[in-house]
DNA sequence: CTATAATATTAGACTCAGTCTAATAATTGA
DNA sequence: TCAATTATTAGACTGAGTCTAATATTATAG
């Protein structure tokens, strides 16, 4: 790939969420400005937002690239010509899912009772794969449209509820799968 | 009760929300901004805020009723010496939910797609009813706190879902607990 | 009737997120 | 050296929400 023409970049998504959660742990998130995080990186305001479309998309930066697996996870699972059930897909890719590897944005989900676009942007992601999970089952079994919009919102609510019982388990806890696999109830 | 001493209150929260909701159906939620709801309703920005803590409050005033008289509803079934299994006190309540009375907020829920705010403030709501749920849960058939939370958590997420069906289907829908008996699966 | 206590309303200043525009800086290639 | 291109930046703006201090309206005590 030839370098490109024009001014090279300099600032980079990493750059600043190491930044901004170096500040979220040590002074919270609602107090810490946009201002800051981008200054303590070394850049502007302006390229904060040149780099992110809010404070928030910053939050879930990592917790985004795992929606993202799991929707691709889906995808290559309903390529099956005779796909699994949604739970079982579900189970499969928790297996996956390594304690090391857990976003920081849901290790520290208690963030979000204090920051209103938090819980807004955190609702969005959720909003998300209850849209995937609607089309997994609309694709695999077919049926009455309240009962399909039914049991995604609750596989989504019960993965969440999973994940979040889960994490507060804290050290010790077992593998994800184990809690999935109790949570979700048929 | 004696007249108190002091300056007599003038405004109310239903002389703004009549304001608000005129100009939310005009110019919608985000081109609506406090100053214009206050102005138009008669007083000042100020007064709004000593009124409501948000905008958004103000747009979930008569959905609080209904989550307040929701859990008013619990409350009573658990006061029962043999209290019902949650799903058939919900579809109770749900058969007193006539189509007339859904708070103009959930009529217009796909407002809240198009502001942060909104989808924060319908999220707090639904995790209200969430702890609601879980400690009848908890009060009714005690057991694995994983498997507990999850049921809590699918319960309303399905709730959810069979309101927002129920109300897409617009006009010739038949009562909600039809739909509710359809979207609650064991 | 007047003063005062109590409460409502208000203006206005402030912080912060997010948007936007116009200026400037750093690079490539001619 | 000049143009084209892209990155970074300052700075102004809007709007939500917070806060303080001033003013208005009432009841009641004297």
């Amino acid at each position: 790939m030839v370098a490109s023409a024009g001014r090279p970049k300099r600032v980079s998504r990493e750059l600043l969420q190491e930044a901004a959660f170096e500040l979220f742990q040590h002074r919270g998130y609602r107090n810490t400005t946009v201002e800051h995080i981008a200054r303590t990186a070394g850049f502007s305001r302006a390229t904060f937002f040149n780099t992110f479309s809010s404070k928030a998309e910053l939050f879930w930066l990592e917790t985004d690239e795992l929606v993202a697996a799991l929707k691709k996870h889906l995808d290559a699972a309903l390529a099956d010509p005779a796909p699994q059930q949604l739970r079982d897909v579900l189970l499969n890719f928790a297996s996956g899912l390594e304690s090391h590897r857990i976003p920081w944005a849901l290790q520290n989900y208690r963030l979000l009772e204090a920051a209103d676009d938090l819980t807004a942007s955190g609702a969005s992601r959720a909003l998300e794969l209850n849209r995937a999970f609607a089309s997994y089952l609309h694709d695999t079994e077919p049926g009455d449209a309240v009962v399909l919009h039914a049991r995604a919102a609750a596989t989504t609510a019960m993965l969440v509820s999973a994940l979040l019982g889960w994490i507060d388990a804290g050290v010790g806890r077992g593998p994800f799968d184990e809690h999935l696999d109790r949570a979700l109830i048929h």
